[in-house]
DNA sequence: CCGGAAAATGAAAGGTCCTTGCAATGTCAG
DNA sequence: CTGACATTGCAAGGACCTTTCATTTTCCGG
């Protein structure tokens, strides 16, 4: 039914870049007519090959300017375990990513703060009291030199 | 000049959520006119508030599944040598987020890849081509926990 | 190879949306 | 208070979006 070809595939990469182009901007793109365009990103939608799109911020205009890499060793790597602290890591809103990792180290987080003062805070308040942890070790960014939304755009 | 005030926050939230939003409905929404949203709108992208706005893609179109975290350890911290391997890393189109760090490691990656034998392509590539380095350490995401934009935010 | 149904396409149209000019209002420092 | 500048709403013209429709393409069963 809904195959996705090349034009489609040429379309998702476009508003993957520029997801506020125009209809008729990015028919023009692909090389197709503005209805004909407008009708397949309407099915892309629609059958939920697109899931939304997304303004990304400068954390730093946001007075979000200290950014922590925190690495998080685990009692055991029991599915309880992990659940426990996931769903506890899940309610800190200054968390923006957490992976469960392979190597030394459970899991990775990337906190967002808006200074020192707010990075203790966030520390006293959420990391300390998330289940299970055993290690702790916070790294802090002192610049960011490169943020992508995905592989191989500006 | 230009504060980001409590208005451009109602904005740079709804655009966060819902990024291809008309700019009328944008202006409904915040309580403009659609001519002070347009350029309210204007501002904030020009100002580099707004980084850009993506498509969020469906996994099953998406070919990078693979996240590693790579902390890389330079040879000295000489204004040159940083340079010379920022712009070094910045060609690598797998790089997602790179971040200069306080702690033991001089700089965090994030690489994305298809597949471990992709990875392993990029390792050889791109990471051992850079410059200066003397201690790379890579781990792999098993899981993604959490994956937010901004803080606070979906 | 053929025929027909389903899907996709481009052109056109009307309705919506976006941006720019402009006058008025709001803000702030001197 | 005054002047300079930022911000706003309104209006208009131009760009854009979506729907309709006739046509073309694609895809199977026969």
């Amino acid at each position: 039914m809904h195959d996705v070809d090349t034009i489609d595939i040429a379309i998702l990469k476009t508003l993957q870049r520029e997801g506020r182009i125009s209809n008729a901007a990015l028919a023009e793109r692909v090389g197709l007519s503005a209805s004909a365009c407008s009708r397949r990103l309407d099915h892309l939608e629609k059958s939920g090959v697109i899931k939304g799109y997304h303004a990304r911020l400068a954390h730093k205009a946001l007075d979000y300017r200290m950014i922590a890499i925190v690495n998080i060793s685990l009692s055991g790597q029991f599915a309880k375990t992990l659940a426990e602290f996931e769903a506890a890591v899940k309610l800190c809103p200054n968390v923006l990513v957490c992976y469960l990792m392979s190597g030394e180290y459970d899991y990775t987080l990337r906190i967002a703060a808006r200074d020192l003062e707010d990075y203790e805070r966030i520390h006293r308040d959420w990391l300390s009291a998330l289940p299970h942890v055993v290690k702790i070790n916070s790294s802090f960014a002192l610049r960011e030199v490169i943020d992508r939304p995905n592989v191989g755009l500006g």
